[in-house]
DNA sequence: TAAAAAAATGTGTTCGAGCACATAATTAAA
DNA sequence: TTTAATTATGTGCTCGAACACATTTTTTTA
């Protein structure tokens, strides 16, 4: 109520010196004498005092540039949202004075990723924020943001190694377990249980991995849970390989497909006989048709939108307000069914 | 890459005429000739001119107060998160010199909602945010803010009559349909379904619609679902009301509960032999608890702490950058299982 | 002790938008 | 035409923090 906005020049009058006096022990840049800083410092504490952010930023009156380092969507679909997300962001903090530039690499070719990433280091920017699809090459870029001291915050999925550094994305670990968690409720205790990993990388075997330990904590008797893993470019015959794969598994009543691709084997069972429970990642249009229509049971939504956004966010809010950002953000694990979805797609 | 920053100071220039004049122009007070507030115009166009936010912060200096009307958390512990996300919102305005006061009501009591609102209206604020809970009252509170010119959005349950303006919360229809697909997935076909209202308001009856069209459309078949609603004080024996219900409708293997109440339920079913599924709503800290332990196999997020958390941003952001309010913003309707239930919690 | 060096403190300008006020240009009235 | 009234345009200060620079005070050195 009484509450009474502090400024500088309140700080001087309270504590008896000038606001030059005030400012060098705010941002201790020394040549202050100790009974003056200790006066100041009190006087701060005792109001509580808050610098203005918005004149703090007039002043200051920087133009911040970022790169963002993402695949291109138009290769990988997955990816669309991100954009969308990038975009709304900038829109929001364009006023304050922020520059975004898009940079996009090929998902499949790490030397994409590592010429995008040198171009955005030669731009000098004052922060990055990329999609850490490559391994080796992202802790490179890493290292040389330290150096340079150029901000940096990654999303999607996590690297290792690395401190766990401003990441903003999902715990695939539980992921997997959430998957577990829904295909127990949907399919009788004997069933058995496909997992199957579609030209996927490597870090997928988390969701395996979380999704396995669910089973095995659940139940003491060991449940049948059999992984295929599945590469093929486009032109092999991927209808083949499955058909084979669940002629051979006969007995398997629920599927979980780790990454975007349940559409794929969707569409294959659409015409079986015999219901097969899907299980799978992202709104991408075609899953979601499927989830539509029953085809798909449930979907797991990565957020790609809302981790990008907040990238942005992070970035922005620290280079502009100095805010910390979080070193590890981990965000929720949205189940989606046909009835939700339309809440969620973007 | 080349984006300029433009200040008015270039536009003056550029149409070769005062900033007093580009002033008049940017907010239309007139006195101005034609010939000059045309070339003004042109030139904003052409350089797509964009005002610093940030100065016209700094130069208004206004001190924005809003009020919070919200039921008090101590009576209902629902209203928790809500007050969290108050804060936290708060907490990232106060630098730009936002003011919020919290005044709560009892959620039964009408007149103490009418109080608070008066209150709130005495003290002359610049917006006010609020739970509408009581209709009339509450619709009168929205009128005389419309009188005085005082910004208002309402969050958590919706006002119908009245426009759909400002409103921040969830689509109680397609929630329930939402809670009628998780309970088609995990039940056979045949079953008999209960549904279940616990001393509650009447919007509730929106998430039974919902969830009974779901059934209607799917199956030809009319489904076996039966209603019934519960009130009671403290005092009396809910749970002979409740196992007299069961008894009468033994055919049931799953309920809805339309509102935070599922604890009640799980607790009375957790030791009897027939597995009844449960569907309830809210992160109670009791329903979390059965919901980890499976007796409760979903819940349905309302975001209490997402809705007041937007409440108090858009409020803010219309006060201090002009940004508009959107008329409706119907949040995702989050599906909550044991496994993926931390990540909501707040 | 005076002069020089170093340290402490104070002053004044800037950032961009907004607005009060001053001045100039135009039109209306005498 | 001259003066008054009206309208159009321009100038200068403000908001709060930041920082360069000026000034004062203290300490060191010759």
């Amino acid at each position: 109520m009484t509450e009474k906005k502090y400024t500088i020049k309140d700080i001087a009058k309270l504590a008896g010196v000038s606001k030059g006096t005030v400012d060098r022990v705010i941002h201790n840049r020394g040549r202050v004498s100790k009974e003056a800083c200790e006066k100041v410092n009190q006087v701060i504490a005792e109001i509580d005092y808050q610098p203005n952010l918005i004149a703090r930023n007039l002043k200051k009156n920087k133009i911040y540039r970022i790169y963002s380092l993402i695949p291109d969507a138009k290769l990988d679909h997955y990816w669309w949202p991100t954009i969308k997300g990038i975009d709304q962001a900038l829109k929001e903090f364009k006023p304050f004075g922020l520059i975004l530039e898009k940079l996009y690499f090929d998902p499949k070719e790490s030397k994409s990723f590592q010429e995008q990433s040198d171009l955005a280091l030669s731009l000098n920017p004052d922060a990055i924020l990329m999609a850490p699809v490559f391994h080796k090459e992202s802790l490179d870029l890493f290292e040389k943001c330290k150096e340079r001291s150029i901000v940096i915050a990654s999303f999607n999925n996590h690297i290792d190694k690395l401190g766990l550094e401003n990441f903003i994305g999902q715990d695939l670990i539980q992921s997997g377990r959430v998957a577990a968690g829904l295909i127990d409720k949907i399919t009788n205790k004997k069933c058995h249980i496909g997992i199957l990993h579609i030209n996927e990388e490597s870090h997928m075997k988390n969701k395996e991995k979380g999704f396995r330990s669910y089973f095995k904590e659940k139940y003491k008797k060991p449940k049948e849970i059999v992984t295929y893993s599945l590469t093929s470019n486009e032109n092999v015959n991927l209808k083949d390989k499955i058909s084979q794969f669940l002629k051979k598994n006969a007995g398997i009543s629920a599927i979980f497909v780790t990454n975007s691709k349940a559409y794929l084997i969707a569409n294959l069972l659409k015409n079986e006989n015999k219901k097969i429970m899907i299980v799978g990642y992202d709104l991408l249009n075609e899953n979601i048709k499927l989830l539509k229509n029953g085809d798909i049971e449930f979907l797991i939504h990565q957020k790609p939108y809302r981790q990008a956004y907040l990238g942005v966010s992070y970035l922005a809010e620290n280079l502009l307000f100095g805010k910390k950002i979080p070193s590890q953000n981990l965000l929720p694990i949205d189940i989606i069914t046909a009835e939700n979805v339309k809440y969620y797609a973007n």
